[in-house]
DNA sequence: CCGTGTGAACCGCTTCACAGCG
DNA sequence: CGCTGTGAAGCGGTTCACACGG
């Protein structure tokens, strides 16, 4: 139990969470942090560390009882109940989005979608009717919308975002390719694959050269040989 | 002009030459570090200790060039020349992603696709055949593909992966949300957007306080009153 | 003087190493 | 003993503060 949790730890919860109801769904009821940070590419140092923000769930000498540390890392994120969406956006993108299987779960549920195209309005997009744009602010307002999706194009999206602040959403997902701006207290999460095809040609580049791996320490001691 | 040059930098870097490809458009010719700061919503510092680690473009006094500087952050990304990509999965969110304009921009060109169901090999999709997934090892061989792009569902990502490291690609963008192994001096971005709104929850939650505000420092000093 | 470039201080996250519990 | 939980050390990146160039 700590004071603060860095964010670097709540970014990586989802992966913990998905990585557990795997092992929860095959039957596995127990587990190290070593085999759990092999499995999330990451140290059994890490691991320890991280869980250890929010309390002591495992039991030394065993490991982790996996239902156990799943419903504890569910309930820090605040899932397992709905968190209710807005989508912003009906061209393609928008479209792929709510009709993709797997973008959202149980734990989110599309309940408005907007579009300012009027041959869009009034069409039904994964079982809601497309709204017109401009009723947004009040749909939010009224219905309580807590999580806005916005797939407008970039010129559009600063306005969208601005209204779905307005509107009391805390919460926004933007796929719109812009530096988008938000009061703080409203989280944002950019969604710009372009960006991230840009910088990983850095790393392609016949110029570059991978970094040292460390060079020292290559001497797996640690097994503690002096024991017996 | 520095030694090494810091992940997070990189990963700044395509939000700077897309600022900056803006301001040129508009014909902004000069840029201090502050104005610069303010659009990509960090510091002058950081702007221009960012800038520090490829040269040294700045007039004191005056700023930066806006076309020179946006010319070296695009050459230091490596961009300028055609990246060639291929997609595997046409699913709908393959789809999406291969119509969506301003996915590719004309740095990144999609130069072929693939996909296992054989209801839509043999079909067109942004004017290239869709071929059989069989297939990919091959082609991607030799054609020279540089990155592949997942779009698959998640019990096939791993081995789609697999095939294209094996193929030779040195850069992965993969939609499928699962913890994907690549070898070193394999570069990964991951595009999950439900882990993203799992993590936004968090800071939704009714216990969640946002951190102080720092509490001092609100001194507003710096003028330099002692000078003259 | 204004604003860049940069060493140095600072800060937060990761890794280490080990005390302690089962 | 094995493995968790954790203070402490280590490290990378950000922020500060100022020397220096136009």
């Amino acid at each position: 139990m700590k004071e603060q949790v860095p964010d670097v730890v709540i970014q990586r919860l989802p992966m913990y969470a998905h990585i557990l109801r795997a092992l929860k769904d095959v039957g596995v009821e127990s587990i190290g942090s070593r085999e759990l940070g092999a499995m999330l590419r990451t140290t059994p140092a890490q691991i320890r560390k991280d869980l250890s923000y929010f309390g002591k769930f495992g039991k030394q000498g065993m490991g982790y009882d996996v239902g156990q540390l799943l419903s504890e890392v569910t309930h820090v994120l605040g899932l397992g109940r709905p968190w209710s969406l807005a989508l912003v956006g009906t061209g393609r993108l928008g479209r792929a989005l709510i009709e993709h299987k797997g973008f959202v779960d149980e734990d989110f549920q599309m309940v408005a979608v907007f579009d300012k195209n009027h041959r869009r309005i009034g069409r039904k997009l994964g079982g809601l009717v497309i709204q017109d744009v401009v009723e947004l602010e009040q749909t939010v307002k009224e219905r309580g919308i807590e999580i806005g999706i916005v797939a407008v194009p970039p010129g559009e999206a600063q306005r969208i975002i601005d209204t779905l602040v307005r509107a009391g959403v805390k919460a926004i997902l933007n796929y719109a390719p812009i530096v988008a701006r938000v009061p703080k207290g409203v989280q944002l999460r950019q969604i710009t694959p372009l960006h991230s095809l840009q910088s990983m040609t850095y790393y392609l580049k016949p110029g570059y050269v991978a970094p040292a791996p460390v060079a020292e320490q290559r001497t797996k001691k640690k097994t503690r040989e002096s024991g017996i």
